[in-house]
DNA sequence: CTACTATATTCCAATATTGGAATATGTCAA
DNA sequence: TTGACATATTCCAATATTGGAATATAGTAG
């Protein structure tokens, strides 16, 4: 698998490029505790399927870490501080464009 | 335009997930100055309507920001300091699975 | 005006991503 | 072993993204 520098960026930046692998990562980093495949299902109300892909997805890049216990394959972030970092950066670059838009609309009244 | 949070910040995330677009931003980041079409085409050695419509999916979530000088459209970062997280988040995940799996490598020598 | 340069946009074919259904695999308990 | 449940994987059709060529637009100089 050869790949330079900015095509293994990539890789992790598309992993997080959807918003239920984002909404995922954003639950995971709030509960703090492994989630199975199954409860993710059952609280984004998703298809089984779809949920084990995407987590498969985040686990290629190694956003997220499996442990398997027993029956159930439980989830964890597997750099918290650097999910964070990335989200809270989007949520401001969210929030500004936002407020722009906004003030914008204000304009136009 | 109606669009939940979660699309809204997916929108952000999709615009950095492209392995030019990653470069574009890096670039912007480091260079601090704003740079026309022109020569981030020659740069990256790429077409000029592919550097356009890169740029353009950028501005349209308000990474970069256009301004225009006589025949130049010049663009810079929007948001340079979150820009840096990202990257350096980013750059940090990869790093560490890089590390990760040449141990692994090691393990299988 | 025309010519020239810079940039944006349109069009299109190739490729990638997606969700859901069906199927396969894995784990445990009886 | 069989059954029940959790999860992964395969298959497929719909949709999205991509790069490059061609074309359109815009700004400036003569």
């Amino acid at each position: 698998m050869k790949m330079d520098m900015f095509e293994a960026k990539t890789q992790v930046v598309k992993a997080l490029a959807h918003p239920l692998r984002l909404a995922i990562c954003e639950y995971l980093l709030n509960i703090k505790e492994p989630k199975c495949v199954n409860h993710l299902a059952n609280h984004f109300k998703k298809n089984q399927s779809v949920i084990s892909k995407h987590l498969s997805i985040l686990q290629q890049v190694n956003i997220v870490t499996l442990k398997k216990e027993g029956i159930y394959n439980r989830y964890t972030l597997s750099n918290p501080a650097q999910i964070r970092c990335i989200i809270d950066a989007i949520n401001s670059i969210v929030k500004e464009n936002a407020l722009k838009n906004s003030k914008i609309v204000e304009m136009m009244d």
